[in-house]
RNA sequence: GGUCCCGUGGUGCAGUUUGGAGUGCACGCCGGCCUGUCAAGCCGGAGGUCGCGGGUUCAAAUCCCGUCGGGACCGCCA
């Protein structure tokens, strides 16, 4: 039907004819014998003359054949790739006719609210930003697949159905007709299934696996997403993050046209440390300060009964801050969990103007000026609480004043390895796992599990990209004498860990390999490769935050007959 | 469950602070003119439940209360 696309045209073709496909675009009509028509495929636009467009509208959908030749001189459009050439001599076949579009179909649309993008996105789609995104995506996907299986990974799929399992985010049910008042979950992830495919043998499995969580909706969250999913047996964590690594790099590469380098490794202390994070964002410096030396003999209380004291430097924050911002600062502090903020602006030979500047000492301002690199002109920044509560709170306002937007570079890839096993507490003292309860305890920490379980880390990495978390995975624990071990420590009793995941832990008795994988988000990567802030603008078909897809209008209520076949009755709703 | 922001012809906005006739701008749409434009240009025209409901007022897009929808964030996401 075509001999080209749209956006292939270039001086090479002069003189050839050809027939292109797409839809018409803007019209500019000179008189009744001449015209000039943007027609537009996803590859591009061209311009084509015709004689006359009278019966022509917008989104028409056209084949037009005709001859290409150079554009008179003086008449280049340099913003066009196929600016140096036209369509000539046209005969024009209207294939489609199409109503006025509800909004236009080009860059203005960004503009346009996202309701209505959505409810039209197959509109939408047809722009250029999101056919580039649709193939940058499908560039990635098709990198990822290659860069596993040149490392010998193959693909399975597994169930969509499967059995609840409760722990975690919430699951989306489905009710089983066979079964009457019993349910399928759809998977969070795959998890489960892919360590039994190393029991089974598989050695090294992949796939791109399509994730639901029914949890509510965020810009960088859909209740459907799609993960690298993967897994290997007798492979160390250097192993598995070299992997992981490579599928990454390769799918950036794909993506952006230049490989990045060797990403780096941080311990999971150290960004809390050093960034008030467990996926902090490289790009940028404003690093915490350690400020508890200084402090360690002050007069000022909130300070002196603190465990840890750290500050940023914002620089040249002085002016940018008025009260109304300091304010705003401390209020989100506190949100964070800070008792206060402390702040002071640095002034000329390192004089500091606070509300609590009069607490401290001249040794100790000097010390925080000398401590913080501060320059006149600087804001600092400082919490004094528990260490971590310390760090986080900090790492938080980092984020707020100095994150660069998603489409700024460069890209900072970084490997987070050495997780704590447990984070905080449950409400009966048991210790909470960091990521699982089979996540493999560091081999040098396992000693303390009993004794110190708080200080022990385990074998869990995240893989974060400019502050984005992207995924995450661990080594497992394939000895049942271990993982009972674990359970004891969670609070599960043999009994109880058969019942929740029997079917899971028989297998384990069978002859497990040692076996370590990861997950990472495909959305997101692909939302950071494609400059987008959203989530929903990599997506085809993405769903607002309430849910409910405007194109489609699900989720719908369903025939009372399809409801008595699940066995299935609807209470009222709640007032 | 919570905090903040937004809702005005098909689209994007101004108007809301300080109440006074649906008042305006750009794009799009319809008709006419126009032979080198590319945000084409010129002339004319159509198009409105100011999200919805209630209240205050002589009078509400504007003030108050409620509600619906959207977004960002917190909670949540082992």
């Amino acid at each position: 039907m075509r001999t080209h696309l749209c956006g292939e045209l270039r001086q090479d073709h002069a003189g050839t004819t050809v027939s292109v496909c797409g839809w018409v675009g803007r019209r500019r009509e000179h008189g009744e014998h001449l015209a000039f028509i943007d027609l537009r495929d996803h590859s591009g636009i061209i311009q084509c003359v015709v004689d006359g467009a009278a019966d022509l509208r917008s989104e028409y959908v056209v084949r037009i054949t005709g001859t290409v030749r150079p554009r008179p001189e003086g008449t280049v459009n340099n913003a066009l790739a196929t600016g140096e050439v036209e369509v000539g001599d046209c005969t024009v076949d209207i294939l489609s006719v199409a109503a006025p579009p509800p909004f236009p179909i080009d860059e203005r649309a960004d503009q346009v609210d996202e309701m209505i993008r959505l409810k039209y996105r197959y509109l939408d789609l047809r722009r250029e930003r999101m056919q580039r995104n649709l193939r940058l995506r499908a560039a990635v996907n098709s990198a990822i697949r290659g860069a596993m299986e040149r490392q010998g990974f193959i693909e399975v799929e597994t169930p969509m159905l499967m059995p609840s399992t409760p722990e975690g985010a919430r699951e989306f049910l489905v009710p089983s007709r066979q079964v009457p008042g019993s349910f399928y979950a759809l998977p969070q992830s795959p998890q489960l299934f892919k360590q039994l495919l190393m029991v089974g043998g598989t050695d090294r499995y992949y796939q791109m696996a399509r994730c639901l969580r029914d949890e509510d909706l965020r810009a960088d969250r859909q209740y459907e997403f799609m993960q690298l999913d993967a897994e290997a047996s007798f492979v160390t964590e250097a192993e598995v993050l070299e992997f992981i690594s490579e599928a990454v790099l390769a799918a950036a590469e794909a993506a952006v046209g230049e490989r990045p380098g060797e990403i780096e490794q941080m311990t999971w202390h150290d960004a809390i440390d050093r960034f008030g994070s467990d996926k902090p964002d490289l790009r940028f410096g404003m690093e915490l300060v350690e400020l508890t030396p200084v402090f360690a003999s002050t007069e000022f209380k909130a300070f002196a009964s603190a465990a840890a004291i750290k500050g940023i430097r914002v620089p040249g924050g002085s002016a940018q801050f008025g009260r109304n911002k300091l304010d705003a600062l401390t209020e989100r502090a506190k949100q964070a969990g800070a008792q206060g903020l402390v702040w002071m602006r640095v002034g000329d030979a390192g004089a500091l103007e606070s509300p609590v500047a009069k607490f401290l000492s001249t040794t100790e301002q000097a010390d925080l000026v000398s401590a913080t690199a501060a320059e006149a002109g600087d804001l600092l920044l400082l919490v004094a609480d528990e260490w971590m509560t310390t760090c986080e709170v900090l790492g938080t306002l980092r984020n707020d004043i100095g994150r660069p937007p998603v489409h700024e570079g460069p890209y900072r890839y970084v490997w987070i390895v050495d997780f704590p096993m447990f984070v905080g507490r449950s409400e009966d003292g048991r210790p909470k796992p960091g990521h699982h309860p089979f996540t493999r305890p560091h081999p040098e920490d396992v000693d303390r599990l009993e004794s110190d379980p708080m200080s022990v880390r385990s074998k869990a990495y995240d893989l974060v990209l400019n502050g984005w978390e992207l995924g995450s995975g661990s080594l497992r624990i394939h000895e049942p004498e271990l993982q009972q071990r674990i359970f004891d420590l969670l609070g599960i009793s043999p009994e109880e860990a058969q019942r929740r995941f029997g079917f899971f832990l028989t297998p384990f008795t069978y002859g497990a390999p040692p076996h370590g994988g990861f997950a990472f988000g495909i959305d997101r990567l692909v939302a950071i490769l494609a400059g987008e802030e959203n989530i929903r603008e990599v997506i085809a078909f993405p769903k607002p935050q309430s849910g409910v897809d405007p194109m489609t209008q699900a989720p719908t209520p369903v025939e009372e007959a399809q409801l008595r076949d699940l066995g299935l009755r609807l209470l009222p709703p709640r007032p």
